[in-house]
DNA sequence: ACCTGAACACCGTTCAAGT
DNA sequence: ACCTGAACACCGTTCAAGT
């Protein structure tokens, strides 16, 4: 019935699982050295600039060399998206909503601060140790919750989602210029303005009275953190009340 | 302060305003005709069959004509994100919170259809017309819950956002496939069991606990319908609460 | 103004050959 | 077993030339 499409074998390599290997010259690299140059291109030059052969060329051996530590450029994008995450806080019984709140801000601020991963369409489901530690981590924190299994991952499968939503909104606004965050779309015009040219009343009625208020315009609007506070406590408020209704 | 980035033409072009020509020949194009040639490459083959030349072949000129319409292949990934879109419901009185749900799930189908669309960077914010369209109505549907203008839009993208991960997650949990969905994850083994042959109880000690309570397998895991319905419940209820306040 | 065709500077990936 | 270097089949984009 399924498809006999196995994990890819880098998957394997992003748990330390390295074949070990008998006969002939020892490795020059490892996936984690692979992994890191591409993640310091991506950063510097964006996603556009992580070629096999600039990675290939960091970690000093030739382009064709990677493939025998990934099959594809897409493994390479993968084991990237497990690379940059660092390991999430520990809850050490802080009290759950708290925890997620955190949990879910470092989530949003690293995708900012690494805005390729936005870009790499594998994210989900995590499979390699850091993601999943984060996702350890966000169930111990709804431990004595009442929760059953299946509604804890359903939780943190929605503030994962919100992390994202908004940090892909936030760069969107801000054209991916750090400095600009909070401040107006890239180019001249902010979001509203450039809406003002585009959209006619008629056929717009709902957001025309929305853009007359201003809401949409740079600094005050959809990219500020009390937005980000506001969506987040939303869906928090959703899980009290679940909760709630358990207890 | 803000760089001088001006929109790009593609915008102005997705919205109807092709430039008058007064001199030489009738262009024999126009952008929706070169957007939807994209769009049925991409539906049949993925991302990776869209090459210029490709979409240029389908309707019959050379791959450098496209650049008369298009500044660049990103545009045109833009534009294609807009032309997918189908008109969105109309609220017609719907009470908001059927009317959203709707909305919602329409929404995460159509990037289930299109899988590619989750590999389309520039979703957000929407600029096109017939995604402004679908935001108009949702605003429509929330007038008379007493949320002012900025609430109302952080509850819209809240909404988009969930769409967006619930379509990934399950994207990513059957390969793609859509006769898998609600199966298992592409290969012979499922989520539960490939996590099963990677982590170590003690790293990861809820995730484990989790695992053994077959949550994340097949079938009655992350992907069914169920569990769509309880993540936006619970987003719901976050507004529903946030109305109650305000009445 | 629109489109073509040649050209440029790349890509990811394969494969046989060296060690 | 690991790495190299040549080679293959592509890319997106430019630019001068045609109409």
């Amino acid at each position: 019935m399924a498809q006999e499409r196995p994990l890819p074998s880098v998957v394997q390599r992003m748990w330390g699982r390295e074949p070990v290997s008998r006969r002939g010259p020892r490795p020059r690299l490892d996936l984690a050295t692979i992994t890191d140059a591409a993640i310091g291109i991506a950063d510097a030059q964006g996603l556009a600039g992580v070629s096999m052969a600039a990675v290939a060329s960091r970690v000093g051996v030739a382009a064709t060399a990677l493939y025998r530590y990934v099959d594809s450029k897409e493994d390479l994008l993968t084991a990237m998206a497990d690379g940059v995450v660092p390991p999430p806080p520990e809850p050490d019984g802080t009290p759950w909503r708290d925890y997620l709140a955190r949990w879910t801000r470092i989530q949003r601020d690293l995708l900012l601060e690494h805005a390729w991963l936005l870009s790499v369409a594998r994210l989900v489901p995590p499979l390699g140790p850091r993601r999943l530690l984060w996702l350890d981590r966000a169930l111990t924190a709804l431990d004595g919750t009442g929760l059953d299994p299946g509604e804890k991952i359903n939780v943190v499968t929605s503030l994962t989602g919100y992390a994202l939503t908004d940090a892909a909104l936030v760069h969107g606004l801000t054209g991916g210029d750090p400095q600009m965050e909070g401040a107006a779309i890239s180019g001249a015009a902010d979001y509203g303005e450039v809406l003002a040219g585009l959209v006619d009343p008629e056929t717009y009625p709902s957001l025309t009275a929305v853009m007359s208020t201003g809401v949409l315009g740079g600094a005050e609007g959809w990219v500020d953190d009390g937005d980000f506070t506001f969506g987040l406590d939303l869906l928090l408020d959703g899980v009290e009340a679940l909760i709630g209704r358990k207890g």
